[in-house]
DNA sequence: GATGCGTGGAG
DNA sequence: TCTCCAAGCAT
């Protein structure tokens, strides 16, 4: 028998096929009437914005036990959810956490408001992330429209229009899909169905259950959909890092800038990032080269990093010492913890 | 509407 | 090694 494409089609796939995450309720348990909690939708939907649900995984462990609910969040001192957010990347989805836990215990009593409106008035909340909380944690009707649902609604239509300029058309496709009962579930099941089978390469189409009547897959160019604009190549940066100790072994650390890259995170004192870099060493003194160079890509561009250490106890221009006892490495945003690698084995031979 | 903003995994 | 890209948002 051919399956139509319908949400009733997709949820009776969900109901057998639905992924296991820490923030999920099966939609078993979803029939008997559990609700997800709303404080751990949102974490998790502000950790999934251009992130894998494997990268999230340990992460969301990690904030749910340090943080069990928004007011605790709310409490937290910033620089702790910072470091606890290192290495996820996308920094200042960390900022905005804070800013709209704080926001929710203050404004809304530390209840999370349950229309969208409201939702998307919250600092890093927008147009996916508050038809996701509306849908999942208060099962209202409202249409989640991420990178996996663009992707299956494109193929399911053989839309050939490339993105973004084709994502209000895709939009009202995916509208006229989502049913008024178990939007929540329906919307898990498509971004499962587009994470799992409706993949940008290589998608399963043998084991999809909209394949029936899915226009891209009878025409034989799903593969190649979503069409999109074709992005520009990176710039590679140069800069200079400078690692340095005191005599008891602390190390020397800034907090950055709470705005741009990397904005409110532990880092290095180093040069700008630039063509030419100038370099602005803490401290007057006699800098050691590695001689190994650090290479991290960020979104938009290439970095090359100059590693140089030193062991002095004057007073630095910029930046603290961290006591080593305190001091994490897995506190910092990648790039730095690289850095990291490379001057402890040099501070390691000396 | 275009740009800035991380990281790690897959092919 | 290199490109693509993953449950986007703010400005």
């Amino acid at each position: 028998m051919r399956e139509p494409v319908t949400s009733g089609t997709l949820l009776a796939w969900y109901d057998q096929h639905a992924r296991d995450m820490p923030w999920r309720v099966a939609p078993q348990d979803r029939a008997r009437g559990v609700m997800p909690d709303p404080y751990r939708i949102w974490l998790s939907e502000v950790m999934l914005q251009q992130t894998t649900v494997a990268a999230v995984k340990d992460y969301f462990v990690k904030f749910t036990n340090l943080w069990p609910t928004v007011a605790d969040l709310a409490a937290a001192d910033d620089p702790e959810v910072m470091a606890a957010w290192a290495g996820l990347g996308y920094y200042a989805r960390a900022r905005n956490l804070l800013k709209c836990a704080r926001v929710v215990a203050t404004e809304h009593g530390g209840v999370f408001p349950s229309n969208r409106d409201s939702l998307q008035a919250l600092p890093g909340i927008g147009p996916y992330t508050s038809a996701a909380i509306a849908s999942i944690a208060f099962d209202l009707p409202e249409t989640v429209l991420d990178g996996n649902v663009e992707r299956v609604m494109a193929r399911i239509h053989a839309v050939e229009t490339p993105l973004p300029t084709a994502k209000p058309e895709l939009m009202e496709l995916a509208q006229a899909l989502t049913p008024r009962e178990r939007a929540g579930d329906y919307a898990q099941a498509v971004m499962d169905l587009g994470a799992t089978i409706c993949t940008p390469k290589k998608p399963a189409c043998g084991i999809c259950p909209w394949r029936d009547g899915c226009e891209g897959h009878a025409s034989g160019f799903a593969p190649e959909l979503p069409r999109k604009i074709a992005k520009k190549a990176k710039p590679t940066r140069r800069g200079v890092a400078y690692v340095l100790r005191n005599s008891k072994g602390d190390w020397l650390l800034e907090t950055r800038p709470n705005k741009g890259l990397l904005g409110g995170m532990l880092g290095w004192p180093g040069s700008d990032w630039t063509d030419e870099p100038s370099p602005a060493p803490p401290v007057q003194t006699s800098w050691e080269p590695t001689g190994i160079e650090v290479r991290h890509t960020f979104t938009h561009f290439h970095l090359i990093l100059d590693v140089m250490t030193a062991q002095v106890d004057t007073p630095p221009d910029k930046g603290v010492f961290i006591p080593h006892q305190s001091f994490r490495p897995s506190d910092l945003p990648t790039v730095m913890r690289k850095v990291f690698d490379v001057a402890k084995h040099r501070f390691e031979q000396n």
